[in-house]
DNA sequence: CGTTGTATTGATGTACTTCAACGCCCGTGG
DNA sequence: CCACGGGCGTTGAAGTACATCAATACAACG
């Protein structure tokens, strides 16, 4: 099965050997979280409702042939595909290469642009269904110094975080903060022009459970 | 333009603010660095020599239209990025929980199953044509630091690095310490089975030069 | 009412970075 | 032939950003 976002973040992470939980990449509605690998291989991560979420299944297979017959089809999986690849890559430098305080506020810039694209943020503002574990996850640092330097980002008065709902007060500084080049999606070019989403029927997944799990319910 | 690695090793990276620089990925020959992006798209990381290298060369407007009429080129286009992606997750990983001598061993066992899923490992030993420096922008972690990882595994007999050569000398162990999961790749299964590489005309870049610049020469 | 999950703070430990220096190899030029 | 310099690997010492351990507070909840 396939499964296309409706509502809720959904996580894509990795346990590790000692226990704990690497996440690479966050979900938004719009998003097909398991295109992220081949229908024909074994998932390779583990994929996870961050919150209460609606989601749409399709056979996966069906895709896959769809793809196949039809090459525009096959071209917009492609496309997914370069994007998961891109902001991948931009993880990578930041874990890499970046600071806590760094790490964090790229984190947000970058849910900010994609937010906004699909519609789901206003003025800096949108809804992020997370607790400071999942944060701490994401970024690699411990849920301890992850707090502190979201301390650090509210005392310079760059952002507030509450409620599961982010506030970005200064964008131009967390931008800078996040080392962050607000193109690097290229999310505004015409190859991602496809029209609208049409709706389609919809199971719900209650939060915090892993996806396949939360579908059979 | 689209290329092909032929013969040597190709980086794809980013320049990071401070002046230094995140690897995060490193072609081997059979390997098409610039089809991590989209054609349509600019370049959104810098690709590089790093030894010297044959590429072949190929029209990245016409390889893109090639995939819209034959939707099975399509296929490969797409399992080749979900491929990339896969690989990226993997680093996320690795630089954002694992120690520095980990993160080394895990490097190295990928390198070695890649190379041999194209004949070019033996035995456990395959050229890296790399420096340290090179080795520690991959990891992410200052080239001293990375220099005594590398003595670590040295001291527990379970490589040797020297003169561009790896040899492995107790995989199992390699494998346990990088956490390294030998089929993460799934190299093995039957998607990647498209019949022998074509001989194709090539033109030599010399080491250390960004690839674009290198084919004008 | 205790229990559980989450945010926060302080104190201590450690893995890593940075700075500085040295040695080795090898190419270049006197 | 030797002198010089640059790239690369290696080592020691000091500094720092982070992790870990431990404790408290507070809200939600049965």
């Amino acid at each position: 099965m396939a499964y296309l976002v409706l509502e809720g973040f959904v996580s894509t992470s990795r346990e590790v050997e000692d226990g704990k939980r690497q996440i690479m990449f966050f979900s938004i509605p719009g998003d097909m979280p398991t295109l992220m690998s081949h229908p024909d291989l074994p998932l390779d991560t583990d994929i996870q409702a961050m919150s209460a979420c609606r989601l749409a299944a399709f056979d996966s297979r069906e895709l896959y042939g769809l793809s196949l017959h039809f090459p525009r089809i096959g071209h917009i999986f492609w496309a997914s595909a370069l994007v998961f690849a891109s902001i991948h890559r931009e993880w990578i430098v930041n874990v890499g290469h970046r600071s806590a305080v760094s790490r964090l506020a790229h984190l947000f810039c970058e849910m900010a642009v994609r937010l906004e694209a699909y519609g789901l943020a206003r003025e800096g503002s949108y809804e992020m269904p997370l607790n400071q574990v999942d944060l701490s996850d994401a970024i690699g640092l411990s849920r301890i110094h992850m707090n502190r330097s979201l301390q650090e980002l509210r005392r310079q008065n760059l952002l507030t975080f509450e409620n599961g709902r982010l506030t970005i007060h200064d964008w131009d500084r967390l931008v800078d903060v996040g080392h962050f080049r607000p193109d690097y999606l290229s999310l505004s070019l015409p190859i991602w022009r496809t029209g609208t989403i049409p709706a389609v029927p919809a199971r719900t997944a209650t939060g915090k459970t892993p996806v396949r799990r939360a579908i059979q319910i």
